[in-house]
RNA sequence: GGAGGCUUCGCCUAGUCUGGUCUAUGGCGCCGCACUGCUAAUGCGGUUUGGGUAACCAACCCCAUCCCGGGUUCAAAUCCCGGAGCCUCCGCCA
């Protein structure tokens, strides 16, 4: 949730950031009235109260006749501080509910626009000329099961569409390339954490993905859980309702965790291959640091994105995600994007998001340092998502006959393994 | 799944039986000040969080907050009901 000073002062601001997220913009305006609302109505609470409870106490010294006067008027008192609570709540969860529907108030310099209307700030790399080598690339599903390293149509047998198994040196591919990125993380300070997929609805909340991105969130109705789509949610709601010391910020966790999506709306897109799927495993980085801080520590973030797939020795690009299409969580988010030789395009591998103190609002995370008590800033990023990475390296360091060059420093991952070789068909 | 115990202002804790003086006790930690020939000891003071009010900052003041939500009552940390979390034991289980 935003600040609602903010909202009180700079209304157009908050405006503006709705209308260029392609937002309702005439949520803001209902939050005043709300809020306004809210406050005075809780100031009218606040004074029966304050009467009832001075009332109160001089009923338990008063005698006789004096005694029954008050009770009377104590009595009268009690109904209408009840009124009065009511109304106090009812005004109290409609502001909440308004501002809970509120998105993260963009960052300035984010581009305008929808999901094509990125910026591309660099890209890194060259992807490799196949024509000139003299063969035809093949894709991640072929290369999968000539390496015997993925399979989809098992996976559909058993769980239906958007489903995978990993195996063989698949299966290893995926431990190695988690290795790897743990410990990347580790030597960068961050700690290592291993986080629970299922959630309470607050922790869901708190960090953003029952708004919009609601309906690409699993539900265990019965038992009243969520399954993450990401490490974030758990590594943000981590310290909820807690209040940081600012002397041990920033505090850097790299969580590994299952991701699980609905990927609801995307009939049709991605169908083949393990690009866009149900479920999959993904590292994680998360960061509680000082608002002052957020924008120098995403670049950070966007870096340790940028060495591992440096490492990886992929072709990729980094953009600045438009407006419209930052999650409401977001005020600004980096995706770096892998060249896929076999779709002839760049695609989302990492992301990275600025989430400024919106989380830790919503989360009640704050921290005190000489300023006094005050909301911090999150920012997550994407270390290593499994499979898109797995993709990625099978069809940019694939070979003729269809084995894959290992990256250098990805071997010491896989015992020094420096080629995946076909294996006879299943 | 069954039985029991527990949850108080960072941590530990008193208070709950017997409702009002709880405006919540004490210790630890932390902050400030004083003092001693030094960053130790001692003394004094401060230290839940949120909202409102106020605004240069702050203080003062008011309200809420004793796990959460209801209820009883003029009045609830305290009594009643429901829920959550943690712990122990039994059962089951990787």
């Amino acid at each position: 949730m935003i600040d609602l000073r903010l909202l009180r002062e700079d209304p157009d601001r908050v405006r503006a950031s709705q209308r260029a997220r392609g937002e309702d913009e005439t949520i803001v305006d209902a939050l005043l009235a709300a809020d306004e609302r809210r406050r005075s109505s809780a100031t009218a609470f606040d004074q029966l109260r304050s009467e009832q409870k001075s009332t109160g106490k001089q009923v338990s010294k008063a005698q006789g006749e004096e005694r029954a006067a008050l009770l009377e008027r104590a009595q009268a008192l009690a109904a209408d501080v009840k009124a009065a609570d009511a109304a106090q709540d009812d005004a109290a969860a409609e502001a909440q509910r308004l501002l809970l529907e509120l998105s993260n108030v963009v960052e300035d310099g984010v581009p305008p626009g929808g999901e094509d209307d990125f910026v591309t700030l660099e890209e890194v790399g060259t992807p490799r000329d196949f024509a000139a080598e003299g063969f035809e690339p093949k894709d991640h599903v072929e290369l999968g099961r000539i390496l015997g390293a993925i399979d989809v149509e098992r996976a559909a047998k058993v769980s239906g569409s958007r489903f995978y198994y990993l195996t063989g040196i698949g299966a290893m591919l995926e431990l190695a390339l988690v290795n790897m990125a743990m410990a990347q993380a580790n030597a960068a300070g961050f700690t290592p954490m291993i986080t629970p997929a299922l959630v309470r609805p607050k922790a869901m909340e708190g960090t953003g993905f029952l708004g919009q991105a609601a309906e690409n969130v699993f539900y265990l109705e019965k038992d009243d859980y969520y399954l993450v789509g990401t490490a974030e949610v758990p590594l943000g709601a981590y310290h909820m309702d807690e209040i940081l010391d600012a002397k041990q910020l920033p505090l850097r966790y790299a969580g590994f965790s299952p991701c699980f999506r609905r990927e609801a709306g995307t009939y049709g897109k991605d169908t083949r291959g393990i690009i866009r799927v149900h479920q999959f495993d993904k590292v994680e980085m998360f960061v509680f640091t000082a608002p002052e801080e957020a924008a120098a520590e995403h670049r950070r973030l966007l870096d340790w994105e940028k060495q591992f797939l440096n490492a990886l020795e992929l072709p990729f690009r980094v953009i600045d995600t438009a407006a419209g299409d930052l999650g409401s969580s977001a005020a600004r988010k980096f995706d770096c994007e892998a060249w896929i030789p076999t779709q002839g395009k760049y695609r989302e591998v990492t992301s990275t998001s600025n989430c400024t103190e919106f989380q830790a609002r919503r989360l009640a995370v704050r921290m005190r340092d000489a300023d006094g008590t005050r909301p911090l800033a999150t920012l997550n990023g994407t270390l290593c998502a499994v499979p898109r990475t797995i993709v990625a390296i099978l069809e940019n360091h694939q070979q003729a006959d269809g084995s894959v060059r290992v990256p250098a420093a990805l071997r010491p991952f896989l015992g020094g393994r420096e080629v995946l070789e076909p294996v006879g068909a299943a």
